[in-house]
DNA sequence: TGTCATTTGTGCGTATGTATC
DNA sequence: GGATACATACGCACAAATGAC
């Protein structure tokens, strides 16, 4: 994509073609590939400045990215340095502190296998934590890295029925709840999440093209809009070996 | 307000009595004031940047500080939303109460089976996503809800060895963390935390008193000191049904 | 020990892309 | 489509911490 801004300068000074994301990810993956070891240093900025072409500030842009998920550890006065190189089989999502919670994650590919009108049960509503008897939407999403690569992850969505009109892309990337936000003009403020490890199904293996019984990371996750409304609950299965999360935390600093 | 920075100039720069964080606390304590309820839009980076009298840079990252620690949701052509007037202590930064996340232990009860030095040879190295031929100590810990009751986790510690002398009391029921911090007198600022579904393993499986490969939770956190220097390590096996993963996480990144 | 070059952190000004309204 | 507002990117300058001499 053709960037190509300039000053009030007269030359071309033509923009790179890498933004701070492309930057990233490279780097991303050559820590991967172990070209960059754990306690290892990365490059200065200055280095990688010149090593793309951008700007000192771009640099810096993908240098925070990587310590939000976790990669690097950043101090004043010397280079950062990598404190982890997950290789990537089965890959990480990373949470910098949100919010690629069950997102995009890389841009998986989400396949909409159902999408249906249901009224929970007294059990059902127990078993999601929320009021019997009441309307919602379910849909049934398996989620893919490569279009035709094994499922990482099958999740169960109920939507509530205020934002039943939700559409979803026939090759979505986006998660559920981002298109809800940008349907319905909500803003998803909380998210409360519960990971257990549990037993393939039958149910889920299948979908998963897992043995049964296998061990599944399951995550229920229940979105709360910023009026507290509960707009959607999912429950996530995630094939042992395709998926990890990461979580990233960071004590406040002064407040 | 006394702005005058300017580029090849010849007056003095005198910068502006604001830094971000200042302007970060200033936005934080409105919001706490009620200035700025939850749902309202905050006013327009423009605005804030005549009010504090800094450049929008500045602005930006009082902002980002603000998204980061849960406090606002942040979309392109659209003002910052409050979605949250509440404030955490300790540890959070957009995973709303970490307490959960890492007090897994607080109230349990902590039985340690053993400590040994030990020299992490590659292959554990990179098992644990750390430095290979660094010494360590290595800790087994069960955790029980009840003194008589079937552990809900058994954990593997590596401890750097400048916290080798890291004492824990008989029935310890704080986090080991926590121990170090205390008598080490460091802070542990910043915490990875890795979360995927396994299969027990003998070794596993004997501890947790569960079949053999049983669905477990594994935890793999790191826990690196505000100097970033990596101060312990933790693998956490969960027994299914025994225990869950709460995470409350709070808006950021919106793009 | 202290000096000093290096490196990252913070801040300024500006230009332009792109989503929202 | 147009106006507004945030996202990304460029370049520069100085402060503060590091690390080596």
């Amino acid at each position: 994509m053709a960037r190509s801004g300039q000053q009030g300068a007269i030359e071309a000074p033509v923009r790179s073609r890498f933004g701070y994301r492309d930057i990233a990810k490279r780097l991303i993956g050559e820590i991967h590939a172990g070209d960059w070891p754990v306690g290892a240093k990365l490059p200065t900025e200055a280095v990688l400045v010149d090593r793309f072409g951008v700007s000192r500030n771009t640099v810096r842009e993908a240098l925070r990215e990587l310590r939000d998920i976790g990669y690097l550890s950043k101090r004043r006065g010397t280079p950062s340095v990598v404190i982890s190189a997950v290789t990537e089989k089965g890959f990480v999502n990373s949470i910098g502190s949100i919010s690629e919670l069950l997102e995009y994650a890389g841009g998986a590919h989400n396949t909409l296998l159902s999408s249906e009108q249901v009224v929970l049960l007294r059990e059902q509503a127990l078993r999601l934590d929320c009021a019997p008897d009441t309307e919602w939407v379910r849909m049934q999403v398996l989620r893919r890295r490569d279009p035709i690569g094994l499922p990482f992850c099958y999740s169960e969505l109920f939507v509530h029925p205020r934002f039943a009109g939700v559409t979803l892309e026939a090759d979505e990337r986006r998660a559920l709840y981002r298109a809800i936000e940008q349907q319905f003009d909500v803003v998803i403020a909380r998210v409360v999440q519960e990971i257990e490890a549990a037993a393939a199904s039958s149910h889920v293996a299948l979908r998963l093209e897992v043995p049964e019984g296998s061990p599944i990371m399951l995550a229920r996750n229940h979105f709360y809009s910023d009026e507290g409304e509960l707009v959607e609950i999912g429950m996530a299965h995630f094939a042992p070996g395709r998926y990890r999360l990461r979580i990233a935390l960071d004590r406040r600093r002064a407040d």
